[in-house]
RNA sequence: UGGGGUGUCGCCAAGUGGUAAGGCAACGGGUUUUGAUCCCGUCAUUCGUAGGUUCGAGUCCUACCACCUCAGCCA
């Protein structure tokens, strides 16, 4: 059994099992409706697995739509890049991609119906006056003196709004609800306002565009969308949701459901933020590899499957937490560990000269890439003098060294020959440059005959016939566990050590692997190469997450 | 001090009146040609607090407390 939790078991499916069993609904539709205005984080992951989740489970289809109604802040490389992401996560939307803005025909004339049915106006109220006549979150509001202007006035307006006679800001029209609600957005909301800008899709047609409370819920009907899943911010919302549902022409009517949208500790899950990473330069754009989006965890190294694994591992409530960061990069081991092949790359070297061993001696050693998968094995060539980690070999031998290569003891070279350290040089530095070694007989594959066994077993590259190639070591990009919630700034808390480039030297065959391919670097940890830099001639892998340490190893 | 929400183990989360699932983390132990993986075990007499109803309450009632959220011509 898999220790993912059983899938699609929380309060939206069990409210959409419940609709389809006593009919009042036929079949499912929902939709993913991402604004272009950035990438798309961990959190929109959690949004499109239930999303798209929901809808999968129950037969139903889910919609990809762009909710596009602030053109000033959009633009085609976010379209472009959100409907990458979707797809690489697994996903698939139903029919064509939409955007709100096919609806602004229908948006603009259901306006008119709205005026004409004497529920909305246009006001003139500048936004600071607009301001001060909706009140506080304790006082009610008081009336735009525009409010009762006559449908035919409105219609006038309105009309001019549209033919692009007024500047910008000069007024805007809202609905006509009521400014002593203690819901907020009933205070008379606005749900047309000028903005003289080019679209990404209706090009210069309009300079008046709906917000996103006159386009949301009008969508979803158009679309036949049976449950409109958005976050808990948007709750407040739902009064007005309805309203514009029950007061328009729509052909259905959807229902919003609200759910706790995604947190995580030493992680920044706010476009704004995210955006300001890019801005200043912290990272190297909205796709480095240490950045929450789809599209930095992909680069990262991260699979689809794992992070929808960990979209199901944390659930769907209506509960606001933090999740632990832990439960993320387990999900990634976890896949990595079931599926990735595993190769040999030193980072931190040190010649070993096996001494029984002729000058040019080369073996081709066959080395199988998984310990359960059949995914076959690579040749690594076994020469005279190879390298092992720095790390792996100690001067004495202590009980805290007990796996340890030493002097007089034996090491099992993974998936090779066990060998017997003799001597080692040091510099003026005391830094041991080079270990001399014997190569105990007939040990590939089995013990020595003498029975004394090696100690450990270390990873180990061809001195002569690696490859260097070029590690990216990728840490948390925050040493604080909420940096948007301390008192400074979030960027003060940016990890500085959260790329460090280093060398590594591999076996041939990994230089010869495509961008993309997750490895696990035996003893080292989890490896991609990476989607646009590596080549052949120039390797390039990114550290996704390192192996679990031991404690006790980690203590010392 | 208005409205809308949420409070079950360090974290996430099942549970919807019948006597607290699971995952992550942590901690023991075993296996191992990766100190990984895997395996086995430990980890909430208690469900924000205080009362009440009931044979029986995390689940029902009352009050209180804490936290989140709403005053963009953003979504």
């Amino acid at each position: 059994m898999s220790d993912v939790p059983a899938r699609g078991n929380n309060f939206v499916a069990k409210i959409i099992e419940e609709d389809l069993s006593n009919g009042k609904v036929e079949r499912v539709i929902t939709r993913f409706p991402p604004e272009p205005n950035g990438y798309l984080h961990v959190g929109h992951a959690k949004s499109i697995c239930l999303n798209f989740g929901v809808a999968q489970q129950f037969g139903g289809g889910c919609n990809l739509r762009f909710d596009d109604t602030n053109p000033e802040k959009e633009n085609q490389e976010f379209i472009d890049a959100i409907k990458d992401d979707v797809q690489w996560l697994g996903f698939n939307w139903e029919g064509e991609v939409h955007y709100a803005s096919d609806y602004f025909d229908q948006l603009f004339q259901w306006a008119v119906h709205l005026i004409e049915q004497g529920n909305a106006y246009v006001c003139d109220l500048s936004p600071e006056q607009a301001r001060q006549y909706r009140g506080t979150l304790t006082e009610a509001g008081q009336n735009s003196p525009y409010r009762d202007r006559s449908v035919e006035e409105n219609l006038e307006l309105f009309e001019k709004m549209r033919a692009g006679e007024f500047d910008e800001g000069a007024c805007v029209l809202r609905a006509k609800i009521d400014m002593a609600s203690s819901n907020m957005n009933l205070r008379d909301p606005i749900i047309y306002r000028i903005r003289k800008a080019h679209h990404h899709q209706t090009g210069d047609k309009w300079c008046i565009y709906p917000t996103y409370d006159f386009t949301h819920g009008q969508s979803d009907a158009i679309e036949g969308v049976t449950h409109s899943i958005c976050t808990l911010e948007f709750e407040d919302h739902r009064p007005l949701y309805e309203w514009f549902i029950a007061n328009l022409p729509v052909p259905c009517e959807p229902k919003q459901y609200e759910f706790g949208r995604l947190n995580m500790d030493y992680t920044v899950t706010s476009k704004r933020k995210l955006k300001g990473l890019v801005d200043n330069a912290v990272v190297t754009g909205w796709s480095d590899p240490r950045m929450p989006t789809i599209s930095g965890m992909r680069r990262r190294g991260f699979t689809p499957s794992s992070i929808r694994n960990f979209c199901e591992m944390i659930g769907v409530t209506r509960s606001d937490g933090l999740v632990d960061i832990a439960m993320l990069e387990h999900a990634v081991r976890d896949d990595l560990n079931k599926n990735a092949p595993r190769a040999m790359c030193v980072i931190n070297p040190v010649k070993v000269v096996i001494e029984n061993l002729p000058q040019d001696h080369l073996e081709q050693l066959a080395a199988p890439y998984h310990h359960e998968l059949e995914l076959g094995s690579r040749e690594m060539p076994f020469t005279r003098e190879l390298y092992i980690d720095r790390e792996d070999f100690k001067e004495e031998y202590s009980k805290k060294f007990k796996k340890k290569f030493t002097p007089g003891n034996r090491i099992r070279l993974r998936h090779s020959y066990v060998l017997e350290a003799t001597g080692f040089d040091k510099n003026e530095q005391g830094d041991v440059t080079e270990i001399r070694a014997v190569l105990i007989e007939n040990t590939l594959g089995v013990d020595p005959e003498d029975g004394i066994k090696p100690k450990g077993v270390v990873h180990w590259v061809s001195a002569t016939h690696s490859v260097e190639a070029e590690l990216r070591l990728y840490q948390r990009l925050f040493n604080h566990p909420t940096p948007d919630k301390s008192e400074d700034d979030y960027l003060v808390h940016v990890n500085p050590d959260s790329l460090v480039v280093a060398k590594g030297w591999v076996e041939p065959a990994l230089a010869q692997v495509t961008p993309e391919s997750s490895f696990q670097f035996e003893r080292e940890g989890y490896y991609v190469a990476d989607r646009y830099d590596h080549t052949a001639d120039a390797p390039v892998f990114n550290l996704t997450i390192g192996l679990r340490e031991d404690k006790e190893l980690a203590k010392g």
